[in-house]
RNA sequence: GGGCAGGUGGCAGAGUGGUCGAUUGCGCACGCUUGGAAAGCGUGUGUACAGCAAUGUACCGGGGGUUCGAAUCCCCCCCUGCCCGCCA
């Protein structure tokens, strides 16, 4: 949520902003500020009436106490009060019209995002690795984990539906080992702390972090009740600490967190929905981080880095993008895509997505700390997705296949998955 | 699922219609004191909105109502805790 007064202050440098995204969004703004006007005229006139009766039914106060009357001061009380009821309601009313504008707005890009319209448009800022060469000509995932028995598709149908799927034998271990070797990674190396939070969130959770109002489509809701499947682990991590005044030592946060991702991927069926790639479920180790706001933009930098290093330590391909104007998502300000090759399937994939939402989070869940001069200032929050595990499974088994149709592992893994093959 | 009790400032906990944004304690900050610390003493200690400012307004879970006036009375909702039942 953008802060009001950014709008009313710097009114043409929000338009164009919000211009960049090429979504049209900076025509809220003059009505956003047309609301802000007329609420601003209403609170002026509803505080001055509310001041003279204020100090009247002092007065009468004092007066009944000393066991006088106080008949003349009564006189035309009732009416006040009733235009004051009036006018509270005009004010509620316009407070609620802006509040709805506001959260509907997407965040102001970073003066840094390059600008465009859509993926096309998104440089590629780093890569890691080449695409590895073959002797053969490498097969897609699907081909490959049914061939090993590592994946059963149909049985992930059969209990839950299209979207679903079940990992079985090495299948099943590879998944663990790798959730392992992610925790183990950024609890011990890179300093996170590890958090297992509920997978089912409460409504206030998911406006805190920006899935509602906007999105509720995309969300599985439970039926009679008014908890949320989380479609990531960055709704509870952050709302871990809502409505909190945090103390300036305790920045940066840093947590860690293996949680199942829920999406009901409404509209999407049929597309790029083959295998493992497009899922209503999903396991994913996210990290979030809560920040100081002069600090968050290193910040993102460090977290795209822990991100990027789980690829590097596997020996995968990747590259990683920078989102561009049109392209970013709502909340963010900054985003960088990681994204793993995959031989078989001769494509990127995004396994990981870095975003800098700067305060726009923040704001929703008024979470705030004190700074040294005891003001307190809303923190910045940063979150990747530490790596959606189908998508890097499948870049790994694709990457590693062998002639003799086994899966070579990277050395990282061979202790958490016990072997150094999948055969 | 059945029954009950509660939601007040960072925390604990008073307050049942008027000078209450709210006694008090703890905590915290600063000062005094001390060789230094503890103790003790003193002072201070919420947030948001409107306004150039002085200042004003709002907030005692949320919303509505009664009243000149509501933390306090009435209604609805949300949340939390406890007991019983059921259950991994």
């Amino acid at each position: 949520m953008l802060d009001i007064r950014l709008i009313r202050e710097n009114t043409e440098k929000v338009k164009e902003r919000l211009q960049v995204r090429g979504k049209g969004d900076e025509a809220s703004v003059d009505l956003i500020l047309e609301v802000d006007g007329k609420r601003r005229e209403v609170i002026a006139q509803v505080e001055k009436l509310k001041a003279e009766r204020n100090s009247i039914s002092k007065d009468i106060g004092a007066r009944k106490a000393k066991g006088e009357a106080a008949d003349d001061l009564l006189a035309g009380m009732k009416e006040k009060s009733d235009l004051i009821t009036e006018l509270d309601k005009q004010q509620t009313d316009l407070d609620e019209q802006q509040r709805q504008l506001l959260l509907s707005v997407p965040n102001l890009p970073h003066a840094a995002c390059p600008i465009g319209l859509d993926a096309a448009a998104n440089p590629v800022v780093r890569t890691f690795g080449e695409k590895p060469t073959f002797t053969f000509k490498p097969v897609e995932h699907v081909a490959l984990v049914e061939k090993l028995g590592l994946v059963d598709f149909a049985a992930g149908t059969k209990i839950s539906g299209s979207g679903f799927f079940v990992l079985r034998q090495q299948g099943a271990r590879l998944e663990r080992a790798l959730l392992n070797f992610l925790l183990d990674l950024h609890t011990r190396e890179h300093g996170y702390t590890e958090v297992s939070p509920p997978f089912l969130v409460r409504e206030a959770s998911m406006y805190g972090t920006g899935q509602l109002p906007k999105f509720r489509e995309d969300m599985y809701q439970l039926e009679g009740e008014a908890l949320f499947l989380a479609p990531t682990a960055e709704v509870p991590i952050t709302n871990l600490h809502r409505e909190e005044i945090l103390n300036r030592n305790q920045l940066p946060i840093s947590y860690a967190a293996y949680t199942p991702c829920f999406r009901r991927e409404a509209g999407s069926a049929g597309r790029d929905n083959r295998g493992m790639i497009r899922v209503h479920q999903f396991d994913k180790v996210e990290l979030v981080k809560i920040v100081e706001p002069q600090h968050s933009y290193e910040q993102l930098e460090t977290l795209r880095k822990h991100a990027e290093r789980v690829l590097e330590l596997l020996g995968l391909h990747y590259r990683t993008i920078e989102l561009c104007t049109g392209d970013m998502g709502f909340g963010a300000a900054k985003c960088y895509d990681i994204e793993v090759w995959a031989p078989g399937s001769d494509s990127y994939l995004e396994v990981s997505s870095c975003s800098n939402f700067e305060d726009f989070q923040a704001r929703r869940m008024n979470l705030r700390y004190k700074t040294e001069e005891k003001k307190n200032v809303f923190c910045h929050t940063l979150n990747g997705s530490g790596t959606a595990l189908p998508r890097l499974f499948v870049a790994l088994i694709e990457t590693g296949q062998q002639e003799d149709g086994t899966i070579q592992l990277p050395p990282v893994l061979h202790s958490y998955f016990g072997d150094s093959a999948i055969r």
